[in-house]
DNA sequence: AATGAATGAGGATTCATTCAT
DNA sequence: AATGAATGAATCCTCATTCAT
């Protein structure tokens, strides 16, 4: 099935992987139809079928392809950055420039994560990006630049946090990026280091386990 | 529509409740169908509409009065508490405990993410729940317990930390509880104490512990 | 399956007569559900098949009782009047007194008509009435009243002209009923007895009054 | 909704517009589903939804398009006729005609008038069909050829005539149509004429009104 | 007599996909 | 490459009717 496609082949699939994300970002996947697809882009219905298997297929792409692109961008930022630490926040910086720039796939990945078919993938994509942070992580912890702790763990709540965040105020709020950066950084960088203690320091003695 | 329902028939609609509920974590809200809802149960398909408006409605239904039951429980964890980061702190060990028992419950809320209907009341729901750990970080920022900063801010970086380390190892892993809540905690405290700084504390040479 | 009634059942069963022949000329017959009947009367579903066999049989027994009803007040109307014309006039009158009071089930036997199942009954009704009138307008013939043509075909001619006229004026509109029982009455019986031409009199000069 | 129609999609459109009003009118409206419908025309269900918004608005367009339809032959049958009860002559005998082409569409408007959402449209056809026959009836009546009386009342009793004539000999019975024309016309010249006394001539002097 | 509960066939409609041109 | 037309399984929902109590 995979076409030779000509540019202007090309320009035309682009225009329906965009649309489409639109659309399912906007209403969400299933009541989003291929018809509406085509409609919009005031084209008949064979001209998907020509570019697309199929409608899930089409899905699959956007979200392949959105976790790729993210990825470069993080990887670019960080470039040689030797400091473990800085790493993180110069991903954390480059995600939510990205977030901001494609608050509307929010809800496609989120979609992704509730059908088996595609929470598959998806899962694969996201470890994908906990891989990169944990990494980080773990040098950080042989510098001795954060106290040791299961650095997936960590992986996770960073990330989960920085998401979150970029969901609430890139895509429902608009806030200017830095400003959301900074709190994201700070809040994170905070946990990393602060992470040694089970609980609220002081109100009792930290359990040790 | 509201029916006086006998013992038994409020017995029945909670029945369909949980199944429903569990079928739409386990493949999706659409692809479930009404038809396997009631076959699951073993009953003909009127009874689902004797007991719910619609699909639609009945979804709904799970989301409120699970997002009820969740903070039911972080209230009762919380009691009266005194001191508002021992608060939080038995809020997010509430939360992993509720959510642990109720993991499938996640897809649900991932899923009313992506459809505007569906997005309305469960933005309702977040707002509750976050407003309610603002006030807890307000409390600590006058007691100067921790930096200023955005409260609102803070809460959701700690609820995008804390659902995510939950949907990862309460949900798709088999971690014990406690050992999330550890790290949960340790990395939301860290956060919420570290914050001052918007980035990486240390071109100059980190902090010995 | 006829029951033998107590009083008071036979009162729950006119009730639900009236109440259903209401509903049915109100919203139609098929949109009205034997749900609503009940709702409407604030009983359960039960007490509805313990007075009818069917929905459809109890549509029938409306469209009887309901002609019935109307057939004995012309009769009464009309008396032992020896003239058929004035028959004729009386029954009008009191058809259209019938009518404005029960105005409601002119949809009824509208509906009645485009249903096979229901048609039937309808037509015997309607045949009825045609006969009443057939047999005034003969003996109307006979003595030379009015000129000789096909009583039946006139008998329809009146009917319909009657029945449109109420309908229009007492169901849709709300015109005192002896204004339109005095139009109907003179167009009928100029009708009637200027039957004998086919066609516009006069190509020759209009006859002056 | 509009679809650009190839000729050939016309003509399925005009096929399943004629099979539905055949079918509408032999069985009902409501007995007749849709899929009787496309089954009958050999066709997958997904062309009647190609083609029309829904059952209703199906309906919808008979309605509207055979009252057009009649309309226009009566027109056309009128001509520029200069005497207006020639004019009302020349309709009644061109409705009949096309009554009789045509008998299978009484049940539709029957049944339209029993329920609200096609009341209404029918209604406005109705008036339609009123107005033009009063014009004539004013004319008349400026002219001195029939007594002054409530234009539009003689016309719905006009109406009312014919098409209860039309119904019982052209659709259930199967009279040639000149003979039901020539009653028709006389019936109603006759009571446009006559229309001056409100009751029995002689049997009592005249009710004055 | 009466109720709430249950049944399940049937109905309108949607929609991913395929086809003929 | 592209279009309008067609398919038909699947879906949500309704509703007359029956049942257990």
């Amino acid at each position: 099935m995979k076409r030779k496609l000509t540019p202007r082949g090309r320009a035309r699939r682009q225009q329906i992987l965009d649309e489409a994300a639109r659309l399912f970002a906007e209403r969400g996947y299933h009541p989003t139809s291929v018809a509406e697809i085509v409609d919009t882009l005031g084209v008949g219905k064979g001209v998907f079928y020509w570019y697309f298997e199929s409608k899930e297929d089409l899905f699959l792409e956007i979200l392949a392809s959105s976790s790729q692109d993210l990825r470069r961008l993080q990887q670019a930022a960080i470039g040689d950055e030797p400091d473990p630490l800085r790493r993180i926040e110069l991903g954390i910086r480059a995600s939510l420039e990205w977030f901001r720039e494609h608050r509307h796939l929010f809800n496609l990945s989120q979609f992704a994560a509730t059908e088996p078919r595609f929470a598959v993938v998806l899962r694969q994509n996201d470890a994908v990006a906990i891989d990169d942070v944990t990494r980080h992580l773990k040098e950080a912890m042989a510098d001795g630049r954060i106290p040791d702790q299961d650095p997936a763990m960590l992986a996770h709540a960073l990330v989960g946090a920085t998401r979150h965040l970029a969901r609430t105020y890139l895509y429902h709020g608009d806030v200017p990026v830095d400003l959301v950066a900074d709190v994201a950084v700070g809040f994170v960088l905070g946990g990393l280091l602060g992470g040694t203690t089970g609980g609220v320091r002081g109100a009792e003695p930290p359990q040790a386990r």
